[in-house]
DNA sequence: ACGAAGTCGAACGGTAGTGTTCGAGTTGTC
DNA sequence: GACAACTCGAACACTACCGTTCGACTTCGT
């Protein structure tokens, strides 16, 4: 009777199928935002029916990996010491998350075709917000531009990203390359004197 | 009997919903790369039937399109003096193509998932290879930065144009100050000297 | 080793898009 | 004014995906 009286004791299997049916919808679906159900399916090498029996549709299941992904990206953002110069602070921060944000925001282009806007937002609204306090703090402390609004700034930096990884995907960027590309650019942008 | 003999004589009505269908092409596939053929024709005013008339497939279409726009762009191009200061040059070509590129750039996405991946690149071969002559043009001028690849970034100037429209579309940003924040932000991103 | 929980393939109904045919109606052109 | 070109809606077959049901099979937990 060690049932903690609101776990209806999931089975160990089970749920490591729906781990693995989360992490193909976070490939699959990164890669392209209208992958079928049975595509994730078979790259969790599980049925499709399973799949069903785990999440009730198909938007539960873009939804749980978004937010997966999106929970990830925030324990990585937390994890990172971001109190520095503003600068090596977003240097850090491109090197460290520059693909899964990426990810995450093909991830978010798949949501955003089939999930109520509102939701989207809300959930993506925490990460988002790290990343614009470390550039509003650049502006107030003189080191980033400030004659530019700084959700532009911000827009720039989600841009780049995920430009560098559509390139890298269709093969005219190195992965490796894309982090240093990504933040000299950046930097030179965002910097002041014009 | 003033026949050139390759003219079939088409019907001028034919001719002017030909024209429609294509600029509803443009427009509708430029918003959405997935617009269905009945959306199409809808808002050129048509049935479907009569586009598929003229066009033989959606991929024919798509391909018709594209082509149109890419043609729209390389006249544009052609009409601009790009000869001066690569700076003030690129402030000119981003000013008066940057709606026209981004939405050129929502089509591409449009044929690259119907078409085969040599022709479209082909077809857009021509006007990316004279953005991509002046940059390098201002890189050996001394004025832009050569420590970046000029594949990089061409690749930010797209990057950024497109990511200011979609900006837009969502009304993040206004469709007016677009240009300026565009300009100012890749010739920062450009200039010598880290 | 027994039962419950979980998996799986096959198959079904529903929806949406593509491409085609047909027949009737319109409209440009000579 | 007459004929050919064109348009259009309705309907059809085809494909792909979604979500569900069924029954047989496997595997975990005790």
């Amino acid at each position: 009777m060690t049932r903690p009286s609101t776990k209806p004791t999931r089975r160990a299997d089970a749920q490591h199928n729906v781990e693995r049916i989360l992490a193909a919808a976070v490939s699959c679906l990164g890669r392209d935002p209208d992958a079928s159900v049975s595509e994730i399916a078979q790259a969790a090498g599980v049925g499709r029916v399973t799949l069903y029996g785990h999440f009730p549709s198909r938007d539960a299941l873009v939804e749980a990996a978004l937010t997966r992904v999106l929970a990830d990206g925030e324990r990585l953002l937390a994890g990172l010491d971001l109190t520095g110069d503003p600068r090596d602070a977003l240097r850090v921060l491109i090197g460290s998350s520059w693909l899964l944000i990426a990810q995450s925001s093909a991830l978010l282009e798949a949501a955003q075709a089939s999930l109520p806007p509102n939701r989207v937002h809300e959930l993506h609204a925490e990460p988002a917000r790290r990343v614009d306090q470390l550039i509003r703090r650049g502006q107030a402390e003189g080191v980033f531009r400030a004659d530019l609004p700084a959700t532009w700034l911000t827009s720039v930096l989600h841009h780049l990203m995920k430009g560098a990884a559509t390139d890298v995907a269709t093969g005219q960027l190195d992965r490796a390359e894309a982090p240093r590309l990504i933040s000299e650019t950046v930097l030179a942008a965002y910097r002041v004197g014009g």
